[in-house]
RNA sequence: GUGAGUGUAGCUCAGGUGGCCAGAGCACCAGGUUGUGGCCCUGGGGGUCGGGGGUUCAAGUCCCCUCACUCACCCCA
């Protein structure tokens, strides 16, 4: 009988430990920077019904849901975002004191073609910060700031967080256009912009069938450029026929103050008027995050408003902001950019283990490290010390102890360090010193 | 979903016009060194050449089909 050939679902991925270890660490950085805004910690079903999910995310988006058969019907999927489950959670639970804020890093599964440069997987990491219950574009701006934070803590020096707002584009839809249903069309050819350049916009307006006169008001709005204020100027004369645009600027006036307040570096965030995302359920500033010098990465981070997004669930509007940061992205970026340290264990210490008069010893030593919380690992085999080193220098333990007869007979320890290869011989007492020095 | 490319050992890849072409490097295991890793030396295990069909005396090599993967687009984290 043949094996079964071993294999991983396209599109996931097994983390082994040395992976594990940089992925921890990214996930510390998030954690205790949540923390540090007062965000509080949620986690939620990966398995969601169906109803729960449907509807929320566009055309594109719905097509993209893991749905699972069960008991004959559709009746679940898994989650394809953890915004929607929050949203749920908001409406089950009414007694949550408001603001609710919490942050949730949990994977998401998403049916479409994976692309391992770009960090685009089937099962991703998402984490995700959010505030419920305030409309205040202080709860969007803290979101912005923690974004950034938590990639300057991780060492990024390249990144934009592009800034729009939903109720900006709707205005210049309502504009040039007077005709919301056209309204996704017209974002895509807006937010297109960057890739295809003025002229590719035109062409995708013509075959989207946008009528001349709109796609030449759109055009001319698209020419706009500057700094955020002259830009946010110019297109408040533009759109002062739109109720819906004016107020969707002066949103953005009131975030950007905030940030510009909260000493954010200008350079790390820029109005974009291109910016559309995909997502359906926005209603207010949206904001996503890229590397100027990794484009082929897809964005960092995104997220924006969705005040109608609970209402859906509990019938009553409820204001709510937040982003999500991709974990995978994050390391698919650090990797490329060669950002992770070269840390393979997290183990700092290999005891030995010699014959039947020294493993009681060894047993006793290693015990007393971890005590004084030092990561010790024994070896469990009366193998050759060639063989127990070998381990030692696979794991990349950076040092190992060593009690043979020899130093068991003295009352010593043998200590290597094994990236220096020096060995030092001390005495038994004066060990956890030692290593504690060794190990900072 | 659309387009392009690539499939030979665990990994990276050699293998003109079909004929001693089943190979290298790295990795792995063992030994050289029975109290010491890395470097070096010696030896070893491991491959239905993605799969199926066809042409041929002969196919990793040519033709057809299929599958898988990668890249780009779309969309996103």
């Amino acid at each position: 009988m043949g094996v079964i050939e071993p294999r991983v679902f396209k599109g996931t991925r097994d983390f082994l430990p040395e992976e594990m270890i940089h992925r921890d660490r990214i996930i510390d950085v998030m954690k205790s920077t949540f923390e540090t805004y007062g965000f509080e910690p949620l986690e939620t079903p990966a398995l969601e019904y169906w109803d729960i999910l449907t509807g929320k995310y566009g055309e594109e988006g719905e097509k993209l849901i893991y749905r699972l058969d069960y008991k004959g019907g559709h009746e679940v999927a898994l989650r394809y975002d953890l915004t929607v489950p929050l949203s749920r959670v908001i409406a089950l639970y009414p007694h949550l004191p408001k603001p609710f804020k919490r942050y949730q890093m949990q994977p998401v599964w998403r049916a479409d073609k994976p692309q391992l440069r770009q960090g685009r997987f089937r099962e991703f990491y998402q984490c995700d910060v959010d505030t419920v219950g305030s409309g205040s574009m202080l709860a969007d701006a803290e979101i912005i700031i923690v974004t950034h934070a938590i990639l300057s803590s991780l060492g990024f020096q390249t990144f934009r967080i592009r800034i729009n707002n939903r109720k900006v584009l709707a205005g210049i839809v309502e504009y040039t256009c007077g005709d919301q249903s056209r309204s996704a069309d017209i974002c895509r050819c807006i937010d297109k912009l960057d890739k295809i350049g003025m002229d590719g916009v035109k062409h995708e307006l013509e075959r989207c069938d946008i009528p001349d006169g709109s796609a030449q008001k759109v055009l001319k709005i698209l020419e706009i450029s500057g700094n955020n204020e002259t830009v946010l100027r110019d297109l408040e004369r533009e759109l002062s026929v739109s109720q819906m645009g004016l107020a969707g600027l002066s949103e953005l006036k009131e975030v950007f103050a905030f940030l510009q307040n909260n000493g954010l570096p200008q350079d790390r965030y820029t109005f974009d008027l291109h910016l559309a995302r995909g997502l359906d359920y926005y209603t207010g500033p949206i904001f996503e995050t890229v590397l100027t010098d990794q484009p082929h990465i897809g964005s960092l981070a995104g997220g924006g408003r969705y005040d109608e997004l609970i209402g859906l669930f509990s019938g009553i509007d409820e204001p709510a902001t937040g982003t999500t940061i991709g974990l995978d992205r994050i390391y698919t970026a650090m990797q490329q950019l060669n950002m992770l340290e070269n840390v393979k264990t997290k183990t700092q210490v290999l005891v030995t283990l010699f014959d039947d008069t020294t493993f009681k010893q060894s047993m006793s030593v290693a015990q007393e490290l971890r005590d004084n919380g030092i990561n010790t690992d024994t070896y469990f085999e009366q193998h050759s010390m060639k063989k127990q080193f070998t381990y030692a220098h696979k794991k990349g333990i950076p040092y190992v102890v060593i009690l043979g007869p020899d130093e068991c007979a003295k009352d010593e320890i043998s200590v290597k360090d094994m990236e220096s290869g020096e060995q030092k011989t001390i005495s038994r007492n004066a060990l956890i010193i030692y290593l504690q020095e060794l190990t900072g």
